[in-house]
DNA sequence: ACATACTGTAATTATAATGTTTACAGGTGG
DNA sequence: CCACCTGTAAACATTATAATTACAGTATGT
């Protein structure tokens, strides 16, 4: 009934890599890895998906990454989208098997399809209108910098 | 990274049990169990929920169930939250240990409270939006009657 | 050129979430 | 009282998710 780790720790790992760079510092996937609270292959994993995405740059046996844009022109929807496991597959499920000859089985896809697709738009489209620079911001005044 | 699919599960027995009354047949847990494609049980425990959160009354030992209400005053934001698992807990996760020495490991959850909870009730109020009627109208007019 | 430190990725293992089934104690109504 | 149903707990199976191991490859300083 939950949407996985994914999205809040690549957040993390962005607004880390983020104030990192303004301090001139680099963080490596086991700096990040302490931060988070999990293992190094696990930032990188995640690291490949934001580059795949576009959202960063890496170069092999060089340590951290930079942001391809500026903290204000990420929004948040995108770091999800950039890590979703199945990026096309919908936020909803339906049960696997439902009996076509029922008139409800054979229907309640199509009938449910507008509404659960909006829902999920709703959503996407709140996360389109934050980015990383309101994440990173809340961060740099609670740590006085 | 997706929802369950108890909710849409959910959603179909509330049709069936809807089209169902309106037909003058009572549905047992067997029959909806195969129209659905999983096992009695299983519905039986949705039947539950869905009894506590007061959208159906059932008896023991009677079969079937009824609707509480008319088909248009339930809406699909209701039957999302009565089988929700963890009705309280929100719907995208934290990793569960961040190191709280970092400067944004200590910070992330609350820097992305406000966004995440908004993208949550997008999402709910779009679901509010719809009701049971709009599926089961879907539903009828496919199934021309 | 070499040693050290890092990234990138595949493959394995562990853990947690989810869904299914069995079992049985009730209630109901003919 | 009997056949049929619901209500629940508990055991089991399956799948999704996260963690770890392993290792090949790249970069940089000396």
């Amino acid at each position: 009934m939950r949407i996985n780790t994914r999205f809040t720790v690549a957040v993390h790992l962005m607004a880390l890599l983020a104030i990192a760079r303004n301090k001139g510092q680099t963080v490596t996937s086991d700096i990040l890895a302490a931060s988070v609270g999990t293992n190094p292959v696990v930032i990188r994993q995640m690291m490949s998906c934001l580059k795949k995405a576009g959202l960063i740059v890496t170069r092999n046996g060089v340590p951290g990454g930079e942001l391809t844009k500026t903290e204000e022109d990420i929004s948040l929807l995108e770091i999800y989208q950039a890590v979703r496991k199945d990026s096309d597959a919908p936020l909803f499920d339906f049960h696997p098997n439902p009996n076509p000859r029922c008139f409800v089985g054979g229907n309640i896809e199509e009938a449910m399809e507008k509404p659960l697709r909006e829902a999920q738009v709703a959503m996407e489209q709140t996360l389109l209108g934050y980015s990383l620079k309101d994440i990173t911001a809340y961060i740099r005044e609670k740590a006085h910098f």
